[in-house]
DNA sequence: CGGGTTATTGATGGTGTTCAAGGGGTGTGG
DNA sequence: CCACACCCCTTGAACACCATCAATAACCCG
């Protein structure tokens, strides 16, 4: 049994994300994306054992999955749509943790409460686990308790690239990182013009990237006047990839 | 078997920490910082184990770790001194991701190369365990993989926080909330006048809340200059920890 | 259409940076 | 033990980037 985690099983296949209207899985075994989330840890014989604990459950936009500080009933595989996760401070300003797509787990410390708030950005559908029967699971599958870490594990470096990101970079570099960061994701491959769509408002960029939502209008006004993007709805589509990373250095 | 992790778990003693020559540890048995430590997943009668795989080193100050980029060969419980960990870009801007203190563990992620650097700010001692042999022996002690992934979840959440941060915090803010998570890490209790020793250099803590050095320094001289701090040589003292709780909100 | 939300664009200003100079502590060597 | 050099820190002044304030425009759904 090895702990590494190829890119692939962390990736997102551009399938999962970009239909909309993904997500309508009767059950495990017929879970498209069940290889790229948690659950891939399990063979398919073991499939009964975690159905046993699951809810499937459906969301509308702008609806909360949970907020700061609930307790941590449940805890999440993304399997449609787009979670927007968030801090806030008492006097109003927030902080976007980061946006979950079909794969994503939501919930990796197992903790009793939850330290930041989930919300729908779109319409979409998720796995909800009961935690307590999760942990343990967890005890009794390796595996599973392994490939979670790794999870933990690559999000900790996200994390630390994103403390990069909001300590030391300049507010284009920023926007430029976030299209590429987001584009890869999406599972679009690098150096081809391909359209990106955009779940997420201005204000949740913003709010992304410690910026405010003018300055983020901005600096996607100067891509698309330089030819970098295009302007579409929902989204943007990258004209000049090369010069897009240029803008990260 | 609990997953959950008490917050004795992951604190460190202040003992422990503020000992400048601290780490002196001939076996895992006597060792003093073990249950802050991953190892205090495992039973005395299982010391022998991790024993096996073990390495003691000592650095000096200034002295590196390991670099971005490098093989992990090794990975890290601190023992003794204090590590900052940073990532740097191109250009020579900087970000520090963290400081690591005996008990803190480097390396978490089990991945086969860093993706950030560690270096010695002070006199240390450091057990590297070989990474091949540490992974081998994760898979034969389930209490060993959950302490690790509890560690994991921690940082992520701690990452998180410094999201916030960097992303929407003043100036003034990020230098008292800097204090503060630095006091507790030293485990003085709250709300006492206490001695911080602060062994990273201005432009160290500049680097970390994600400003400049001469933006540190003036913060620290208007707290200075309105008694919620007191200068002292390698640290500060917490004249008003009141006050200073009040600038972070 | 029309009302509300979200996004864009412009003008102005503030927080923190940059540039520059001086101060203070530490360690070393005479 | 003092002198000096070096590094780090502090402080001041001017500037720049991004935020704020403000108004308009586009969009979305009813």
């Amino acid at each position: 049994m090895t702990l590494d985690v190829t890119p692939e099983l962390l990736g997102r296949s551009a399938v999962s994300n970009c239909r909309s209207n993904a997500g309508e899985y009767q059950n495990c075994v017929g879970c498209g994306i069940r290889r790229f989330a948690v659950c891939g840890a399990l063979a398919e014989n073991e499939l009964p054992e975690i159905e046993a604990i699951v809810q499937t459950r459906r969301y509308e936009p702008r609806q909360t999955i949970f907020q700061e500080g609930d307790t941590a009933h449940a805890i999440y595989t993304i399997t449609g749509g787009t979670v927007r996760l968030q801090r806030d401070l008492p006097d109003g300003r927030r902080q976007v943790i980061g946006f979950a797509v079909p794969g994503d787990f939501i919930g990796l410390s197992l903790e009793e409460s939850f330290t930041f708030s989930a919300d729908m950005l779109t319409k979409g559908t998720i796995c909800a686990f009961d935690r307590t029967k999760f942990t343990g699971l967890l005890t009794k599958k390796p595996a599973l308790m392994h490939r979670l870490h790794a999870i933990a594990s690559h999000e900790l470096g996200i994390a630390q690239e994103q403390m990069v990101l909001l300590g030391r970079r300049r507010a284009d570099e920023r926007v430029a990182a976030f299209l590429m960061s987001w584009g890869q994701r999406m599972r679009h491959p690098n150096g081809v013009a391909v359209t990106l769509p955009l779940p997420m408002g201005r204000q949740d960029i913003a709010d992304y990237l410690g910026l405010t939502i003018e300055t983020v209008s901005r600096t996607l006004s100067r891509f698309f006047k330089e030819r970098i993007l295009l302007d579409v709805p929902h989204g943007v589509r990258v004209l000049d990839p090369e010069r897009l990373r240029a803008v990260v250095v």
